[in-house]
DNA sequence: GGCTATTAGTTGGTACACAAAGTAATTTAT
DNA sequence: ATAAATTACTTTGTGTACCAACTAATAGCC
């Protein structure tokens, strides 16, 4: 019989960059689960606060542009951040089309929690600073390069 | 006003490590979306058709564990494989606990058009096989890192 | 001004992903 | 040999993701 996988094997699984991506992904996210329980965030939601305490007001289109998530699956996420207290949602009165999503002062005080989140992830990593920097720059060479 | 951005900005979106994953991740599988199509697959099911390719026969604890998945993803998802006519799933007669997952013979078939997507997706990422490669060694430092 | 096209969000459908509860078969410990 | 613990898988519930169809509001065009 001759060997399953041989050494020019295109389809050989641990030699997917995509599976490595989406592994890698999953992994980290499941990091940040434990850290996020407490807040009673998601990490899809926790990403939404993040634009948010940036970038506060953005409307539904804007979050979805820096988020890079579809109309469709922000509008159930935002309603879940609104029924946690911490964002609120109103229609623009300029365009009525538009929603203006803002922050609740719980949703602002929840900054303070979250920042202890990152360096907490980085310490469980025990991945170098330098390393990291070197892996965001390839994942941005990467979004950049798939960008439609 | 201050800058809503500091330069010190623990929370910036865009250098969010998870952040450029998540992205990074959700943008390549959509390139594989097209190409996955015409076989009808998801990229999680052309993910489990690699697995099973390289290693048939695969029980779904096997299964989840090259894929890093849980039996109860796994489980629907190799239902709609065989619905596609791609995989066979019986039990084990030596321990009847256990599924045994092998693939038809339509399912082997596909192999020779699934050869085409890794070129196709390396051409339209466009860049070089050797960042790929450093990608890939990067996030195996992550999958190894985030390990429980 | 009124018709048409576009735009912003919502809703419903399919398919993961993960947690938790449930079931049936097998192991282990007594 | 049997009760208890473990194991493999299934099922259910919640929350994304993405697509397509839908609604309502605005912008463009004549």
């Amino acid at each position: 019989m001759e060997p399953v996988t041989e050494p020019t094997d295109l389809l050989a699984l641990d030699r997917q960059v995509c599976f490595a991506l989406s592994i890698a992904s999953r992994s980290v996210i499941a990091l940040y689960r434990p850290l996020l329980q407490p807040m009673g965030l998601t990490h899809p939601q926790y990403l939404a606060m993040l634009a948010l305490w940036q970038h506060e007001p953005l409307s539904v289109k804007e979050l979805g542009e820096l988020l890079q998530l579809d109309a469709g699956t922000l509008s159930p996420l935002l309603k879940r951040l609104q029924s946690l207290g911490y964002v609120n949602r109103e229609r623009n009165a300029r365009d009525e089309r538009s929603l203006v999503v803002t922050l609740t002062p719980e949703g602002r005080r929840l900054r303070a929690e979250a920042e202890k989140i990152p360096p907490a992830i980085v310490e469980r990593l025990g991945m170098s600073l330098s390393e990291l920097q070197d892996l965001h720059a390839v994942l941005s060479r990467v979004i950049e390069a798939a960008r439609p």
